[in-house]
DNA sequence: CTAAGTGCAAAAAGTTTGCACTTGG
DNA sequence: CCAAGTGCAAACTTTTTGCACTTAG
């Protein structure tokens, strides 16, 4: 049993797992395991925070990868599919991902006024997304949750009558 | 209240209250207001579904406005902000938005797999979703909400062999 | 009048694809 | 061995921008 994973750290057990999604993907679709996307998986295991699709190139490389930008294109349905990766924050409309493992799950409030995104989980929706995904008769991979927004500093700002 | 709202219509409701809030956000952000976007959000109120923006364009056009792509694009953000239009269908990335005025809101369920769209809305996730946001000094104009799972059909088609 | 708004076309970004070369099973 | 996987560059699609003209206030 990996310690790692206990103390919640990002380490060996995100990797780890992340290559186990993506056996597991491949096989669901009965697709051979590549090196490639095997060096894709792990290296978006690694990453953190929200990053574009050339950062995921960037970051295969500096691992000592080799993976063209076609081929991370190509790899990134599977990955989100296999719960590796989700998309993020599409209201940039930019193509931008996070990690989905090794880490607690946290949704966006974005403003639309300003573009600051703040973080927030709440229980409470992951078990009501899990019964819909039921109810609907869907397996649950993953999801996009994003609440647009203004936030307190941009109404005050930009409401003639409010102060300065 | 207006019936118009309680029997769920499309009709001028959606269109005025578009131009409401347009107007709203026009004077929020101290922009003049302009035939175009009226125009814009007009047509945007009248669409139903997911569309991209060409198909926007087409609408003002249908309706005997004169909006460029340019012009669209740069008045998008302020639609959103306005609580007209809101992202929709992320996942595909490709700049979908679909009304926000005049219809009920309803997120979506979509499989990684075969790409459906199941269309759900569940009134505890707007609840919560107020919290949240007054939690955080938001003002809620919308959101995104996305589940991705493996539908049914595909959990079968491409398990022949179910484990775990 | 003058700054915001707009159209057009060109440019920039982002994503997909054809093809020849590798590689996994 | 041979179909799946990959890299490269070209093709495509979507979005942004510069500039000259128009319009709201």
């Amino acid at each position: 049993m990996r310690l790692s994973r206990i103390i919640g750290a990002r380490s060996g057990g995100a990797t780890a797992q992340a290559v186990s999604r993506l056996r597991e993907a491949e096989r669901r679709r009965s697709l051979r395991s590549s090196r490639g996307r095997e060096e894709i998986a792990r290296a978006a295991a690694g990453l953190r925070g929200h990053f574009e699709v050339d950062a995921l190139v960037r970051a295969v490389r500096a691992r000592g990868g080799r993976a063209s930008r076609a081929t991370v294109y190509r790899t990134l349905p599977l990955l989100v599919e296999a719960g590796i990766l989700e998309p993020a924050v599409a209201s940039r409309r930019k193509g931008q991902y996070e990690t989905a493992v090794g880490r607690s799950h946290h949704d966006h409030l974005v403003c639309a006024h300003c573009h600051e995104v703040v973080e927030f989980s709440f229980e409470a929706f992951e078990i009501l997304q899990r019964e819909v995904a039921a109810r609907h008769g869907f397996e649950l991979i993953g999801h996009l949750h994003e609440l647009v927004g203004i936030c307190r500093d941009c109404r005050q700002e930009t409401l003639p009558h409010g102060d300065d």
